[in-house]
Parts: structure tokens; C-alpha cells; sequence
DNA sequence: AGATATTTGTTCGTATGTATC
DNA sequence: GGATACATACGAACAAATATC
């Protein structure tokens, strides 16, 4: 469980927990991040679980596959000229 | 074809009239209910069908079986001791 | 035996309406 | 007024077991 830190949003406290985690390695590479689950550990709705994968993407932590899911690590496709 | 009462979200409009349709023995038990089926009778969304059952399971009044369907009666695999 | 259709389960992408801060 | 946040709703594709031909 996550103790909302107030006047912080939460998509941002997603985020960071999930970086933490992600660096922790309690998150393992190519691990799914998926958004029906982060709805449920962190108790929100999905446009907030998308805002923190969003922010998650950003920081190139993970990668997202429609249909498929959000993965730990880096995008496979990512930068090839 | 149903009548969408504005403000009525669509699942539970569709959980509410397949119930009586249930009740009223229109739908027999052992009978099928398909996702696909009745996205085409209500002409709605998969997810939206698919909240309505999870309605109709909550109230005991279908089954649903992976791979084989929703049925209407109860789980025969429910509550064994 | 093998191919095809059916069926639920899961996943992301998108849009809308409402409420709150 | 704008950003955040929640719930609903539609769309599309992948996965896997089952049923049928």
C-alpha cells in the first residue's frame, strides 16, 4: 500500500514508487507492468495508472506494446537510424 | 432492441434486463450467453457485455466457464465443502 | 489427423462526462 | 480556467483451450 503523500499527484507518486522498485530489482527486466494490475495494487483509476507509464516511458524505464503490455527495460525498437 | 435510459450506464441496463429476461424464462438455464452475442443484440462493446455478466455472476444468476461460454443457472462447481 | 470456428481472458489506445482542486 | 482524477464506453489485437468438420 502507498500512503498518498498529499498535494502530490498521484501519477507522480506511482511513478516514483514504481522507479524505486523498478531499480530495487523488485521489478525484474522485462517484467509486465500491466494496467488492470497497477489499477489494483495502487488503488486508482487507469488514466492515472497511464499518466505514471507515461512518466515511466519518459525516463526510459519501460517500453509499451499495444496489446501486448508495458515491459521493464529498453525499447527493443528504440533508436535504430 | 433496448431503449437506453440516459444516464443508466449501459452495463448494468443490460445486466438489469438479462436478468429478467432470466427470471422470466426467456433465457433457460443451461443456456448460452456469448460475449460476441450479445454485443450484436445490444450493440455494445465486449467490455461493456463483459461488465454485465461479471454483474450477473455477482448475482449468482450465470456461470462462466473459460473456453466454453457463460451459462445461465448455478456453478456447478461452486460451493463444495 | 489436421484445419477452422468459437469462446473467454488479457492487453493497450482512445474518447467522453463528471467532479475536485 | 486548467490540471488532476474517477468511471464508463468503444475499438482492436494477442493468447489459449475447446468444439466441430
Amino acid at each position: 500500500m502507498i500512503e498518498w503523500q498529499p498535494g502530490v499527484y498521484r501519477w507522480r507518486q506511482i511513478a516514483d514508487d514504481l522507479t524505486r522498485r523498478i531499480d530495487a530489482g523488485d521489478i525484474p527486466p522485462g517484467g509486465l507492468l500491466s494496467e488492470n494490475g497497477l489499477m489494483q495494487e495502487y488503488g486508482v483509476a487507469r488514466a492515472t495508472v497511464r499518466r505514471a507509464l507515461s512518466e515511466l516511458r519518459n525516463r526510459k524505464l519501460i517500453f509499451t506494446r499495444q496489446y501486448l503490455g508495458s515491459f521493464v527495460g529498453q525499447d527493443p525498437e528504440g533508436d535504430n537510424a
